[in-house]
DNA sequence: GTCAATATTTTTGTATACAAGAAAACATAC
DNA sequence: GTATGTTTTCTTGTATACAAAAATATTGAC
């Protein structure tokens, strides 16, 4: 399955967007980005319109397109949304899951607690992400599988700045174990809360952490 | 706010796809296109590519575009999300909703019962619409409201579809005046479990509907 | 010097031209 | 007749060229 450059180019620019390479509402010029990549403008527009489409730039017609930071408030509401649907993906869980997902859980989990250990973070970043990937798809839903995967990897990058404060990651380990544990119970509405408070407190703690780090905002 | 070419033939393109005049399955031909709007590739590869994010179809890699029709599973599916994210909606309207809005909300079912009693099914759906839009922004979650909105448009030709089974609107209205009631008496969950029923039977009727009537399909 | 109107430049949107990969057609071997 | 390998055609992906709109600069009036 070979992809065309222009794909490649929209996760290139998506990674620059996301690291901060390119600041909010800064304005993405066509032929610099085509000079940059070393192609003609064709891909980079395709490219652009991807980013549109999902959400990280904005397209105003015949005047460009422009880098789309989304603010506190709306990383909150993320957030939230995100913890709605991961609690529907728990519930309808409890009842289906089967055992061999329940030790896949475990076993992600397993590894989140190395990582911990051996403070690795990229390991605890994968592992907590098929830890998710797990619970979304045994809800049996592939369409709601496909849109958690989609919000969860747009707050990627938010998440992963907000697993360096002090002691979070371990208390996520935490909730992950309680979760697991809801889920084995075949408690669907605990499982469903206990998810949706381990997720929601992310927005929270990362609304406290640029509230606290920022005085500069825009 | 000056439109371009290819977002009109988005547009276009996707009621031709919801209307059935492309076949699922069917290779969506860039030249034939580009002849039929009168433009030449460049907006018409815009616009699929702008459906291919949207999932009306899918693109495959030097391939082309395929129709993508979401079969009866998969719509079940989306009914679903539709009806959690719904749900969460009135979850939230319910402490934070507004007399003007819960007025409006009447409004919007009061109109709804005219077009009822009128056989004007067009009516009936704009302000079933409007209904529903209300909910989205009583959430007080801009971002929830987007993503309802997004897929409550996408789920747009099928519900029309379902609205014309016999008596269905007649009892959609009566589902209606049990959310109100629900969020006037601030009852968060019977609100969120009333409107998921009733989001939900929807997905389920058109179930039924296309499996008893799918011999010959429009 | 400021403001407004016009001219210039820049930038997006669209058309066309070209390149490369995939499908189809054809030919040859068995 | 079928299967396989080659050639041709067709289609997508990319580059370039052009058109139109917006931004910017320039000129002139006051």
């Amino acid at each position: 399955m070979e992809r065309k450059r222009a794909d490649i180019i929209a996760e290139e620019l998506e990674g620059l967007i996301f690291d901060g390479t390119f600041d909010n509402g800064e304005r993405l010029d066509e032929v610099q980005l085509a000079e940059k990549f070393s192609v003609s403008r064709t891909p980079i527009r395709e490219a652009l319109q991807k980013l549109a489409q999902s959400g990280l730039v904005e397209q105003i017609p015949r005047r460009g397109v422009f880098v789309r930071q989304p603010g506190p408030v709306e990383l909150i509401e993320m957030f939230e949304v995100m913890a709605e649907l991961e609690a529907v993906c728990a519930r309808l869980s409890a009842s289906r899951i089967s055992d061999e997902a329940l030790a896949d859980l475990h076993e992600a989990n397993q590894r989140c607690n190395e990582a911990v250990d051996a403070q690795d973070a990229d390991l605890y970043y994968r592992e907590n992400e098929r830890f998710h990937a797990i619970l979304y798809r045994q809800s049996g839903n592939r369409f709601l599988e496909q849109e958690c995967l989609r919000l969860h990897r747009r707050l990627q990058p938010f998440r992963r700045l907000q697993l360096r404060l002090r002691g979070r990651m371990r208390q996520s380990m935490g909730e992950h174990e309680a979760i697991v544990k809801a889920l084995e119970a075949g408690d669907g509405n605990r499982a469903s809360a206990e998810i949706r408070g381990h997720v929601a407190v992310q927005g929270e703690k990362f609304h406290h952490l640029i509230a606290n780090l920022k005085p500069a905002a825009e």
